[in-house]
DNA sequence: TGCCAAATATGATGCCTGTCATGTATAAGT
DNA sequence: ACTTATACATGACAGGCATCATATTTGGCA
């Protein structure tokens, strides 16, 4: 059965939604097709009407979580609370795209990590831009080190089986780089990206 | 055809060598258990006599990996630029399990999640102690956020498309983190765990 | 209003993989 | 030396998945 022009534009962009959130929180392999388009309330037929591959709806599920906007730090210190909150950490299938996919992208097509990279880069620049408006020296620099260390906290805390060691991690990190940035603590927790 | 005692436990450790190399290398899904045992040298067949399953092959893999000797940091300052080396980034199989590894382990079986979780206290508490002996306020703090910082980076640096950004998240970091333990650059690449 | 191509649904195909069943040679214990 | 249990090899099986083929409904346009 045929649909309407943008009935059609709404269905990719449920599955693109779908697939963002599956693939956050299940990895690239474990979703397939199928179970994207369910999600997408479609069967399984129509997909190859919308990507060539499951890899092109990869690259494209990617540039979409990026293109959906991203939560820029408008305040660096709410930004990191909330990035190094229990309730980010917990809330995988809607949080930050790269502390979910960065590892499984490394195996992933070239246009996937092409749409990763830009990413990346949007995020260190919101970040360093937010830097500057503090303290300027070496924005950049602090942008980087700080989105490493935010990325790699998240991520250790997620696979971390004892929730003590995981709230830890979180809470020390997130007290390491105020230190670093000269940033104390602010408040307000929410999922951040 | 059977074969000595001692030649089932050096099958064993190349079967498990093989299966730490090729995980982090391509991921636990993406590896066969076939694909394990050929590069160990044998057939599929006797991989049931073995382990129970491929997830105990992870579970046990993962803490074969931490349990054959982590190279601690003897030098502090040698150990960050070590593990910040492009050398390191791209030695993935013979790299940092954890690294290499976090994201996937989130997905996997208690048992893998365990093993994993073991191999970061260890790694926090020898960077701490690393520490302790140069500064001593907050070493735990200071472990801990370091640590974050450079498996982010180097998960980071892995997936980045383009060289140059991938060097400077490298470069950059590691002189963050230099600045905020006080730790300035120090030589000797060699791929680090 | 009526034709046609487009959007999805249903169904099929072939491949890969984890696991199990069975065969075979031989180390180990007597 | 003879027996037996064992470590591994070969082969088979079932399930899942990406992808393709075909059917069906119906928007879009004349």
């Amino acid at each position: 059965m045929r649909v309407t022009r943008e009935q059609m534009q709404a269905n990719r962009t449920r599955i693109l939604d779908a697939a963002g959130w599956l693939f956050r929180e299940k990895g690239f392999d474990a979703v397939s097709v199928a179970e994207v388009m369910k999600a997408a309330g479609l069967t399984h037929g129509g997909f190859y009407g919308h990507f060539e591959s499951k890899d092109d709806l990869i690259a494209q599920a990617i540039a979409h979580i990026f293109s959906g906007g991203l939560q820029g730090p408008d305040d660096l210190n709410a930004y990191l609370d909330a990035y190094l909150s229990p309730l980010h950490r917990d809330s995988v299938a809607k949080g930050c795209p790269t502390a979910a996919l960065i590892a499984d992208v490394r195996r992933q097509t070239p246009a996937a990590r092409l749409a990763m990279t830009a990413g990346f880069r949007s995020q260190i620049d919101r970040i360093a831009s937010a830097i500057a408006e503090t303290k300027s020296p070496n924005a950049r620099r602090a942008a980087i080190g700080a989105w490493a260390s935010l990325v790699g906290a998240l991520v250790l805390a997620r696979t971390v089986d004892d929730p003590t060691l995981s709230g830890e991690i979180l809470e020390e990190t997130r007290n390491w780089i105020g230190g670093k940035t000269g940033l104390s603590r602010g408040d307000e927790p929410a999922v951040a990206t």
